[in-house]
DNA sequence: CTTGGTCTGTTCGCTACCGAACAAAGTTTA
DNA sequence: TAAACTTTGTTCGGTAGCGAACAGACCAAG
């Protein structure tokens, strides 16, 4: 396990505002690691931590009774969780749930709230991140509607992969079935399909991307824009944030 | 036209500060009409104003390029929109047109986010209600997934018949058909089977709801699971205000 | 090596919705 | 009254994804 120290400025949201105000919020934030499998947060949960993750991968998904779960979004160290105490809610309307194991920043609420009052360009950069999540859960409503299995399926992949850094997945068809909410057949051609074209290749729970422009080309708009929503709304707030507090700009 | 005057009071998330509280915001306020067929918003927009309906219906609708229009959620005298300065972006994800004429109280951006910063007990009920709009996004997400035409035109229509406060709808087939994202031969389809079933009965942009319970019964769960969220979040909230400032509850 | 478990491939009939096209009924305008 | 328009009804073939069921391939543990 790395020491807090080390993973100082490996969480892309923390990152945008000045090592001092980080160093602030770092310094209540506890090194937690994330293990395959955990539940961060269910449904209906009274939030007692906010998560910074700086490594693995989480997926935070809807269950409406009646149906399977379902992912709104992953979120690796480009994002947190969850949004709700930025809009002084603390109950959770998902589950969270780690699909790579690493690693995140912890903060209970307690001394979240305190940072929110007291760290304005902190609280800049998250409220301006909770409007990016709700923008992607606008748009993920669209694409379920509208965009096929194979498209979608293309999209989660690379969103793994972007937050994986790698192109090599661990991941069943049957977890991507229950994750895009549906069958595990659907996945199973659509994953074929995929193949086929020399886009990816797989077997038995390893998913290696070969093609990433190829699988861009497939994937449903909605991978580009949810990119470029991130990349414009908290890049504005950067050079916003440089205007108040002139700092040295993250990657 | 009426006064601001008359209709102070008639938007339900202002009726959740006290007098002294919607006073002084309501002063910053213009009282403009809502004309049927009014875009307030495009997607992408800079937002100048921002609008708390005390009549009429709003639609907030999300396009993907390749795909027609597809509603999100209608907003009436319980809402404002957007939420987006609330997270202190100013630009509109999505389209706002009025689905029902009516009025709404207007503010400018810049009066509004002084309102904001030094008006907490609004503040905090507008972020509430972000997070609803939030939690409502991501109910839609997987809404549109799981469920069928039929129970999701029977939302429709009750949401409708809820921000209208009356059993008769000015809509047209086609106009249902956008919304949903789907043809209007499924919407015929549709409000044919809920004719049949006595639930509702139409005739040329004319719909009338004879059995809300029938329809909600049918409708998808959603409808409920919306209600409750705003009621939860929002009422929570009026709760937490009581306490540090005594107030007397809204209706 | 065998057994049992996990992962992937395939098939069957079925349903919801699609796109396109046209017909019929009601309403407004001339 | 006739013509033009709007709204609703219906039909056609096609497709994406459903539920259920089963088969084969691969892996790990005994």
């Amino acid at each position: 396990m790395p020491t807090n120290q080390a993973v100082f400025g490996s969480n892309r949201l923390l990152n945008l505002v000045t090592d001092t105000c980080r160093k602030g919020f770092v310094h209540h934030c506890e090194l937690v690691s994330l293990n395959l499998g955990d539940v961060l947060y269910n449904p209906g949960d009274f939030i007692a931590h906010i998560y910074f993750p700086v490594k693995g991968i989480i997926s935070w998904e809807k269950q409406i009774i009646g149906s399977p779960y379902l992912v709104i979004t992953l979120i690796g160290n480009e994002g947190m969780l969850s949004i709700g105490l930025i809009l002084d809610v603390n109950i959770s309307p998902c589950r969270a749930v780690v699909r790579k194991a690493g690693f995140a920043l912890r903060i209970p609420v307690s001394a979240f709230v305190h940072q929110l009052e007291h760290n304005p360009p902190l609280r800049l950069v998250l409220k301006n991140y909770a409007f990016v999540a709700y923008s992607q859960a606008v748009q993920a409503a669209a694409c379920n509607l509208f965009h096929q299995l194979e498209n979608r399926l293309a999209r989660l992949l690379l969103m793994f992969q972007d937050r994986a850094k790698s192109d090599e997945l661990h991941i069943t068809q049957e977890l991507l079935a229950q994750m895009l909410g549906v069958r595990r057949v659907g996945v199973t051609k659509a994953a074929g399909s995929l193949q086929r074209q020399n886009l990816i290749s797989y077997s038995r729970g390893n998913v290696i991307i070969h093609d990433t422009n190829g699988l861009k080309a497939l994937s449903c708009v909605c991978y580009q824009s949810d990119k470029l929503t991130y990349a414009n709304i908290l890049h504005t707030q950067t050079n916003y944030i440089a205007d108040v507090l002139p700092i040295q700009l993250p990657i």
